[in-house]
Parts: C-alpha cells; structure tokens; sequence
DNA sequence: GACACGCGTTTTGTATACAATTTTCACGGA
DNA sequence: TCCGTGAAAATTGTATACAAAACGCGTGTC
C-alpha cells in the first residue's frame, strides 16, 4: 500500500474519530498537509476516500467539511447498513450453499466462550465478512465497507457486556442455523435485527455518556 | 465547476459507455490523460469519481480497470436501487406529509401525456429525486446517486414504447396514492416493483440487440 | 441601514518533474 | 521444462509551483 496517502486517510480519519476535528468543522488540505507531514496530493486522495466512507462531506464549491456524526445519522447508517446486510445474508442463504455454512459454523465454533472483547470482535470481522462475501455481489460488498466505519463497530463493542457478547454469538448460530437450511427470509431478519439491536446498544451507551458530562 | 476534472470525468464515461473501453480493459492514467487533454491530475480525481460510482474498479495493486457490465451485474445494480429506492419511498410515505405528496402531484400532473422521450426523462428524473429528497436521509440519497447511472436509465427508457411509459406513470401516480395516505409499505411495494420491471425492461433490449448481432 | 461591488486573501485546481512501485520478460540453473 | 532472479519498462505515487476560483471584508451608493 501507498505510504503517504494511508498515512493521510487513517491520520485525518482518527483525527474525526477523536474528536480533534469536531463535526461541520472544514477541513483544508495545506494546514491538514502540515499536521500530517506529507503533501497535499495524498491529502486531497485521503478526502476523496473519507467522502466515499461518509466522514466528509464536500460543499458545492468543493471545500470540505467533518461529517455529522449525531445520533440520528449513526441511526441512518445502522438502518442502511442493516438493510444491506439484511439482503446479503438473504443472497447467502439462497447461494452460499452448504459449503457456506460449513465454513460460517466453522468460524462460529472457533469463537466459543470468549469474555475477551477483541476476540469477539475478531470473530465478529470474520463471521461478516464471510457472510458479505457468500452473498457474491461486489458492488453490495464494496457500498457495506464504505458504509461501515468499523470504529463504530469497535465503539459499539466496547459497551457490551456478557451477556450481549452471548447474545451476538447465539444470533450468529441462529443465523448459520438459517442460511444452512437456505432460508432466506429467515436470515434475512435475524440479520436486521442482529444489527438493530447493536444499534440500540450504542444509543443506550451515548444516551449514558451523555448524562454522565 | 471545475473545467479539467469535469472534462475528464464525463470524457472517461463516455469513452466507458460507447465501448471504445471495454469492460475488463485497464485504464492508464497517462494515455487517458493525452487522449482527453488533461494533465494526469484530473484524471486522477475523475478515476475516484468513477470508481465510487462503480464504472470503475481498482486491482489491489492501485490499477484501474473498466468495470463488468454484464446483464448480472445490471441484475444487481437495479436489485440494490429498488431496494434503496424502496426503502426512501417507504421513508417519504412516513416523513413526507401532505406538502410531499403536493409536490409530487404537481410532478406527475405536469407531465401529463407526452409520448417525447426527453420530456417523460426530465419528469422521471424530477419524480425520483423528489421521493429520494423527500426521504431525508443524505446518506441514503448519496448511495442512491452512486449506484444510479443515469446513462443505464437512458438506454432503458430509449427502449420504452407508448405503453411502457403510460405504466411507468400509472405507477408514479400510483406512488403519490400511497404517499398521500402515508402508507408505507404501498409505496415501498409500488416502487420496488416499478423499478424491477425498468429492469426487465432492459433486460429484453438487451437479448434482443444480442439476437439482432 | 441595506446592498451591491471590487479587491486582497484564502483555498482548491492543474501541470509537471521526479520517486517508488509493479509488471514484464529474458536469462540461467536445477 | 520449470521455476526463480533480476534488470528494464511501464505505471502509479508524491511534491511542488503556479493558476483559478471562492470567500470575506471594506467601501461606496441609494
């Protein structure tokens, strides 16, 4: 991978992410250039892909701004992200076949018990992406990644307690449970659900951290 | 807007939709460069664009190729916009009020009878992007605007006879019906189906061309 | 006081030269 | 023959200088 052009994206992006660069704040390549060391031609690729990825937005007139990240917007990503993936697990179930589950119910064993959050949320990438990918549609896999800013993920992982880990991991079977039997519309909800459900964890969290200021 | 990027952008297209490039055919920042008459810089940003709006797609090795446009890919594109566009009808049904279903009345009554391409194509464009716009969800509409190349909606409606645009706008007035009601599942339904059936629409031009050859 | 206009400042756009990376292909050894 | 190796060629990445566009602000007019 390029150097200065992923220094640049993942460098502005954890700027977003930590607050730094506070939400509708603009963002300008020179000064953006400086901070991060490299020249603004990186810069202006890092942009373009964080609009793709939805952390910046650009005015008409090409200047650039640090995406909303409110609760009702995380809650538009949530409600698409589950739309999608809600179809890619439907797609998965219809195509993936039983070598599909094999490899789903593989990934789910391996993942057992855990009370360790970076194991789940390994385990979680994994189970994902495998599904995303069963469901063999690139241009679907490709508007998923964009739409899916793991930080977020990562986020929403940290408030979880035991029993939503077990909880994760016991749609995760439900849902193995579907796609091996090649039920689509029942994949199809566990999936949505599944991921309104993480989205309701996190408004609970930031409701909470909300009071806490 | 700005002249060299946006020439290179609509010059790629066009060189990707009249097939001078074909699908799979790799994309060299420096002859596209010389052929439209820009420096490669533009053609960089313009390969972006593309790239977002999947006419174009990357190796991992940063090399850009003309994206498939096989009948299984325009299968999945049409599948994911009636899904996207489905879910913004639902979400206008519900958020829109009276003052959308006005605005959407005027669209349709405007329109009227025309059997003239262009004009059922202005309504047609105007009629979506008012739903889309009505949904309110930015995200939503930036997906939506993605996967919708409108040069796809331009060949399909070439192939429409009198009757197929009298249905298309059965189904907008239709449209306006659920969403004047507020019901949201009507309009997912109507919408969903309108547009699976552009892709069937579609569909058969293109066996035919095929049998034509 | 409101508003349009012009001009200096700020910010983004473009071209170009050079650096880094990837690909290609010829060559030699097992 | 097959495979690895390495150098040349092709392609993309980066920095930088200058051009163009957008913005902000002060000024003048009504």
């Amino acid at each position: 991978m390029s150097s200065a052009a992923d220094k640049a994206y993942s460098g502005i992006r954890s700027l977003i992410l930590d607050g730094t660069l506070a939400p509708g704040e603009q963002l300008k390549e020179e000064e953006l250039a400086e901070r991060i060391g490299v020249s603004r031609t990186p810069i202006r690729d890092a942009l373009r892909r964080l609009e793709a990825e939805f952390f910046v937005t650009r005015s008409d007139s090409q200047r650039s701004f640090v995406a909303d990240q409110s609760v009702e917007d995380i809650d538009e990503i949530f409600t698409l992200r589950a739309m999608l993936e809600g179809h890619a697990a439907a797609r998965a179930a219809t195509v993936g076949g039983p070598a599909l589950a094999a490899r789903l119910r593989e990934i789910v064993d391996k993942a057992g018990n855990g009370g360790n959050v970076d194991a789940f949320l390994d385990h979680n990438a994994d189970f994902h992406a495998e599904i995303i990918a069963g469901a063999g549609s690139d241009r679907l896999a490709t508007m998923l990644a964009r739409l899916v800013s793991q930080p977020i993920v990562h986020r929403t992982a940290r408030v979880y307690d035991k029993g939503q880990f077990e909880r994760s991991l016991f749609e995760h079977r439900e849902l193995v449970d579907a796609i091996e039997r090649g039920d689509a519309e029942w994949a199809r909800s566990v999936m949505t659900s599944h991921i309104r459900r993480a989205f309701h964890v996190f408004e609970e969290a930031a409701q909470a951290l909300k009071r806490k200021k």
